[in-house]
DNA sequence: GTAGTGTTTGGATTATAGTCCTAAATTATC
DNA sequence: GATAATTTAGGACTATAATCCAAACACTAC
């Protein structure tokens, strides 16, 4: 059972999560949480004690959440192909927030790879963890030397295709750009 | 000739447009640009009453350098296959702070893109200049049709190199990210 | 039911950011 | 060289942010 306090506590996460993604986290405010998690203005200083803290506990329930959904496509989706495809599904899926907010990931490791390392590096871990579960899927899909290169191209054409659909708020071009990606993914399948 | 107070506002604009580079543009306070542009505190707010009159000119000063370098290529270069590649040229060539701090016109649309509507719009202007000169380029390679997206597909790919560069910190794959797209370039120029 | 720990409050405090003001100094104009 | 306009200069003011605090409340264990 989850007592009252950890649900406060998920509360905050939660509310801080979706902010850091709508207006990004130097924009995100005490004060904001405060508010979208419907907590007293004090209370949060006894769950996060600085707004660092509260972007790790942010981040590792990211993580947390990306690592369950992974593990689920491994065990339901059979094939490595129908995997990767998964993978780009859901960015299709996220048409609308990714308009509106760009993608959770990418725009947050941009905005504190400029000069906010230590947090950079936090945020590097969502990175990663795609990363290695895309390398792992063309690895079995018979590109073991170039698995990780191959995972670094699609994670840059999504990033890309996401900055690009922002900037012109063009839904087309994100589907069109996940298409392309698909018949890429199908060719490597194909002359594996 | 340029009066003191014109070399007073540019060095203004030049230690904005290096901080909304470096730190992003939420988080340089006007404190930063005073230090960097060594100006007293109160005299800045002779040339710029608010932060966004102040990014405003840094985007200024930025399209009109732009639109100076585009021009010149449009002079000095031959062919539109060699201009696109000039192009891509400049990513490579800017490898040590696209790793620092990303691509700066990618990096700030990102930035202000989340929930800064006016602010990214004129942001957005930096995109639409390339996005047009490109478009220009691949209609005379033979793609009148296709232009604006093949335009729209180059930024996206740059983009993506970027961003994943950045977040490994990997020069490697900015080199071949803007090899293999010359070889794109050159294949598109081929079949045309 | 009382002691003790964990949790909740709202306001107080401090730091930093953005903005404004006014007087001095400089430059331009007659 | 006198007068007006522009520019400089530093500090004052206001808003907002992050952080802290101490008293109240609530639950658990004995």
């Amino acid at each position: 059972m989850t007592t009252k306090s950890e649900r406060t506590q998920q509360r905050i996460i939660d509310a801080a999560n979706q902010l850091f993604y709508r207006k990004g986290y130097n924009r995100t405010s005490f004060t904001d949480v405060v508010d979208e998690a419907e907590v007293p203005r004090g209370n949060i200083y006894y769950y996060f004690k600085t707004k660092e803290e509260m972007l790790q506990a942010v981040i590792k329930h990211r993580l947390e959440t990306t690592k369950v959904m992974l593990a689920d496509w491994d065990k339901s989706i059979k094939t490595p192909l129908d995997r990767l495809e998964r993978f780009v599904q859901i960015m299709y899926d996220s048409t609308p927030a990714l308009l509106r907010s760009g993608c959770p990931m990418g725009s947050l490791n941009v905005e504190l790879g400029k000069d906010q390392p230590e947090l950079k590096s936090d945020a590097k871990q969502l990175f990663d963890m795609f990363q290695l579960w895309l390398a792992k899927q063309f690895a079995q899909m018979g590109y073991p030397e170039e698995a990780r290169e191959l995972s670094l191209e699609l994670l840059a054409r999504g990033q890309g295709i996401i900055v690009i659909a922002q900037v012109y708020q063009d839904p087309g071009f994100l589907e069109r750009g996940t298409k392309e990606i698909n018949r890429w993914l199908e060719n490597l399948d194909r002359y594996a």
